[in-house]
DNA sequence: AATAGCATTATGTAGGTACATAAAAATGTC
DNA sequence: GACATTTTTATGTACCTACATAATGCTATT
């Protein structure tokens, strides 16, 4: 059963897209080996590959050497969360930024900091509070944890005038990434800070970041009341 | 400069990022041609070809035909969040799955629900509310519209003994899915079927669903106190 | 019947060639 | 000088070959 002239590695994800959307393969169930569809379809291995490759990083199939390919029996929605420089966010839903320290100082990390990063003892770290703001109204608050060891010019960055978050993303590039997100009620900083009611839910995003295994900072960011993640995928 | 043997399309990139990492190449800078790397590195362009995918689908570089390759100038965060079944989520961190149908009826779409599908005219769909327990502990209550014109097969499925959630997941796969979340006041639903207290934050997961450009489901997830989305990087 | 070792096999990677495509750069035209 | 057109060029795709790797499953040995 050939198909014609179908040569881009896109149909081919497409058409075996579309046979186990339509059940022609239903979860569980063994694909055929790259060979054989590479020849139903007339075109390389090589290309069929590439489509396989696509396929099972959307979580569609399931690869294994010898093994075969298999149509993921328990699917996972998966989709990916870009996360921006705040201030790029703010300004590119057409807003003003702006930026506000609210504090810094030298502390060494809390045992629970100190364990998000991994670590067994506790290093020395500046910790910051700011706020975001939004034409003028807050956005996010952010209570961050930049280690020294790892990153010891952010002591003479000026961060009143540069945001942590935009210098250390511009200088300090990680090579790993932890987030995890919740809902928290306004505790008493975000009600003084962020002019939030006492008792809203806010939406929280922290995110940890390492380079190699040297901790590069901590941050609990807390969203203003409505904001959402949205991710269209 | 030559590398000795570097053969690997994992090492280029690897030695690429490094070079990114340890600011060889900032924010904003040209990277060499894919051939001129290759040479550098004694390998095949193909390889270098390689691992630039796959720091381009990180998000670490951007990739022009004819423009070249630069170092993202504004970096973003990119992490791939995994939402899986909610009965396997809860079955894999040791705990028993029970779920319960609270309400089923036909009702045609919502303006706002009709909106969210993209949807000129509102359509006929069963909507459904349903708890998931974790050791009979409320852990996911939800909302979810169900459209009757593209998934009519529903309507004989028994939905107290499986969930609505993993028929769907396993009998009608996606094409496309989008994701918001959200934090959220408890209602007076959520109190009632949640056991959760009057003005406790809630984590609130949506997803709505389309094969091609046809409705499947769109859910309102309303996650238990506590709850966490955690997204190892 | 259990087990260790070996052969088989499907996917993964590397190399090379040729051509496609898009976009920047150069050129021509008014 | 402004604008349309052509050329150039870096990335993208397709195909093919050869070999690597990791499971699977068969076989021989006890």
């Amino acid at each position: 059963m050939s198909i014609g002239a179908r040569h881009s590695w896109k149909d081919v994800r497409n058409h075996i897209r579309g046979q186990i959307l339509d059940t022609t393969y239903r979860p569980g169930d063994k694909l055929p080996r790259d060979e054989d569809i590479a020849k139903e379809l007339d075109c390389a291995r090589s290309t069929v590959h590439r489509a396989m490759r696509s396929l099972a990083e959307d979580g569609m199939i399931e690869r294994r050497r010898k093994g075969g390919t298999t149509v993921n029996p328990d699917p996972v929605t998966r989709t990916t969360l870009k996360i921006p420089i705040t201030r790029v966010e703010i300004e590119s839903r057409g807003h003003e930024y702006r930026h506000h320290l609210i504090g810094a100082e030298r502390l060494s990390a809390t045992p629970s900091i100190a364990a998000r990063f991994g670590l067994v003892e506790a290093g020395s770290f500046l910790k910051i509070r700011a706020l975001h703001l939004a034409d003028g109204r807050p956005y996010v608050f952010e209570d961050r944890w930049i280690s020294l060891d790892t990153v010891p010019e952010i002591q003479d960055v000026d961060l009143s005038a540069t945001s942590a978050n935009e210098w250390l993303v511009l200088n300090r590039p990680y090579s790993r990434c932890d987030v995890q997100i919740y809902a928290s009620e306004t505790g008493e900083d975000e009600a003084r800070f962020m002019d939030a009611k006492r008792g809203s839910a806010l939406l929280v995003l922290e995110r940890t970041t390492w380079i190699d295994d040297a901790p590069i900072t901590h941050v609990r960011a807390v969203h203003a009341q409505g904001y959402r993640i949205v991710s269209g995928g």
